[in-house]
RNA sequence: GCGCCUGUAGCUCAGGGGAUAGAGCAACGGACUUCUAAUCCGUGGGCCGCAGGUUCGAUUCCUGCCAGGCGCGCCA
């Protein structure tokens, strides 16, 4: 059932085959083979499939595209369709239009409705291992709208390379060993110092927000009386674990509010302590990657198609953040993963080129690591832009937008658009309970299939009767235009996970639940008639099931009664 | 100056060599003796930023230009 696309693709180039034994078509046409082109028409008035074979094939065999297509067909015809194909006609400019037979609607409900709440998935990836890294918020601070973008992102992709047989893994890089850390435990050390009462100076670079003040204030309470008995050095180095560990804590709740779990926080300082960063330094001097200048190592990366040379090695001794993270990446794939996604805000893009310029070095294949730029947010109420001044502390942090917006439709908010656009989120619309507001939309049509249940169960139809419901007597416009959409779910999935593009099937959420609510306009479900009440009683059971499973891939809610 | 992203309906955005360029909102007109009207149906609305190029065919690909956003450190 679910290879009606392969069989209708199979028949087109058995078709064409015969078409190049038979002299009708050149044999110059076989070398085009490899992939017949077979999409799902954006106006259903051209079919369930439709293949523009015709079209690309003209050139090479010299033929008008019609031509070509009228001969396909006429063979297919000779040859069969087989139980799913109806009709096949030569439409527009050249087109194959494929209209699919009422078993395969039968069967499409009723594979849904076993399949359950795998339907959707795939098994694609074949198990291969991605490791998707996002958010990777500096420990210094809590977290803002575009790491509430990202973790909506990442968590989503995630989830739709797992559901498309891919092994997916999250990660959160913990950067706990850089000079923001130091930066931090500065700061709450002033804090410390001026709540005890010193006259001690706030660093100039210092972290001005509230939340600094608070951390010194609970470490006093708390660890007073050790603080008291240390020097100021040792004071500072227990602030800053203090500070972290407080840091990293307030993350994380941040995260799992909003239902995004990291398989794994990787620490920075773990692993600089294993010693992986010198002698990935030391290798990358002996096979000659490296240079000295002013007083640093600097890495060719220019050799690797990056736009300059960078310094990994700074005078001073200390690494650039460049050294550890390639260290990163290279323990990344030294744990069997063939795949590295990194999502990264707008002011990371020259990254890119340095880490793929040290993983060319090294030897891994491109495509290795994917690099994902997500760009800017910006927070809209009453039809203007939030002002924010990071300078002044005045930043809407994510939890600030959770305690605004509810996580359904922060999450969906945040995925709806392509990752390379930027995204105006509009507050105003995300908290709204009207019909405006996708996220509603589309739980509601989720909790109008579970009322319909809810109403059967009322007037005693017993679940056995539908569930062995004759399916044959469905047809109507909005019934084959619903099935068609859930039919494609696991297509829509697939290229959603494919093109790192989580917007996709947010889209197609909310056209399910469009035909959802026509179908239900339409076609009264539960009537007098016993036998198309107890077909369109499958039907919406498969319905529910599909919005059930869209909504769990995004991490948005289905609920039952709103 | 260089790099990344964006430019499609009044607004917010999909689409991505191929059929008459789509959706939601806004505007206008309709539909509740009904399983939730938090819904549905219909109408109007487009030099797909501009100019070249490639192609049988370009809104889509390439180049240049214009406009907007964001970056450009021995910060991460």
């Amino acid at each position: 059932m679910e290879q009606v696309r392969a069989s209708i693709t199979r028949s087109i180039e058995s078709a064409i085959r015969q078409l190049v034994d038979s002299n009708k078509l050149c044999a110059d046409v076989l070398s085009n083979l490899s992939n017949i082109p077979l999409e799902v028409p954006k106006d259903p008035r051209h079919g369930e499939f439709a293949s523009p074979v015709a079209l690309s094939l003209a050139a090479v065999a010299r033929k008008a595209p019609r031509e070509i297509a009228s001969l396909i067909v006429e063979e297919m015809t000779a040859a069969g369709f087989g139980p799913y194909v109806d009709t096949v006609d030569v439409a527009g400019p050249g087109f194959m239009n494929f209209r699919l037979s009422a078993k395969w609607l039968v069967d499409t409900v009723d594979l849904i409705r076993s399949m359950d709440e795998e339907y959707g998935q795939t098994d694609y990836g074949r198990g291969e291992r991605v490791l998707v890294e996002f958010v990777s918020a500096n420990p210094v601070g809590p977290l803002n709208i575009v790491n509430a973008r990202a973790a909506a992102v990442g968590d989503t992709l995630v989830r739709l390379l797992n559901a498309s047989g891919y092994r997916a893994s999250s990660e959160f890089y913990v950067n706990d060993a850089g000079r923001q850390v130091s930066t931090l435990a500065e700061s709450v050390f002033a804090h410390y110092m001026q709540l005890k009462g010193a006259d001690y100076p706030f660093p100039e670079d210092g972290y001005r927000g509230a939340y600094v003040r608070d951390i010194a204030k609970q470490a006093m309470e708390e660890h007073d009386d050790r603080l008291s008995g240390m020097g100021p050095d040792e004071a500072r180095d227990f602030l800053r674990e203090y500070a972290l560990s407080y840091i990293l804590d307030w993350q994380k709740t941040s995260l799992e509010a909003y239902d995004v779990h990291f398989d794994r926080w990787f620490s920075e300082r773990k692993l600089r302590e294993t010693g992986a960063v010198e002698s990935m330094i030391r290798e990358m001097a002996e096979a000659g990657y490296t240079y000295e200048e002013d007083g640093a190592v600097w890495f060719r990366s220019s050799d690797y198609g990056d736009d300059k040379d960078r310094v990994i090695v700074k005078s001073d001794g200390l690494y650039t953040y460049v050294a550890p993270d390639l260290a990163y990446h290279r323990d990344k794939l030294g744990r069997g993963f063939t795949k590295l996604i990194d999502i990264l805000g707008p002011d990371h893009h020259g990254y890119e080129g340095r880490m793929q310029a040290g993983l060319q070095a090294f030897g891994y294949p491109e495509g290795t690591l994917e690099v994902l730029i997500l760009q800017l947010v910006t927070l809209m109420r009453d039809g203007e832009p939030v002002k924010m001044s990071k300078r002044a502390g005045e930043f809407i942090t994510m939890d600030d937008l959770l305690e605004e917006v509810p996580k359904d439709a922060a999450r969906y908010f945040f995925i709806m658009r392509n990752t390379s656009s930027h995204l105006d989120f509009d507050l105003n619309l995300a908290k709204a309970q009207t019909t405006d507001n996708p996220v509603w939309y589309i739980q509601y049509a989720h909790a109008r299939c579970c009322s319909i249940f809810r109403q059967a169960e009322a007037e005693r139809i017993q679940p056995e009767a539908w569930e062995r419901a004759d399916l044959s007597v469905l047809g109507h416009a909005s019934e084959t235009d619903l099935v068609r959409k859930m039919a494609s779910l696991p297509d829509e999935v697939l290229a959603a996970a494919c093109e790192r593009a989580p917007s996709r099937i947010a889209k197609y959420a909310l056209e399910l639940a469009g035909l959802f609510h026509s179908f239900y306009t339409e076609c009264r479900v539960i009537s007098d008639d016993e036998a198309m009440s107890l077909a369109r009683l499958a039907l919406v059971d498969a319905a529910r099931t599909v919005l059930r499973n869209v909504l769990r891939v995004i991490g948005v809610s289905a609920p039952e009664r709103m």
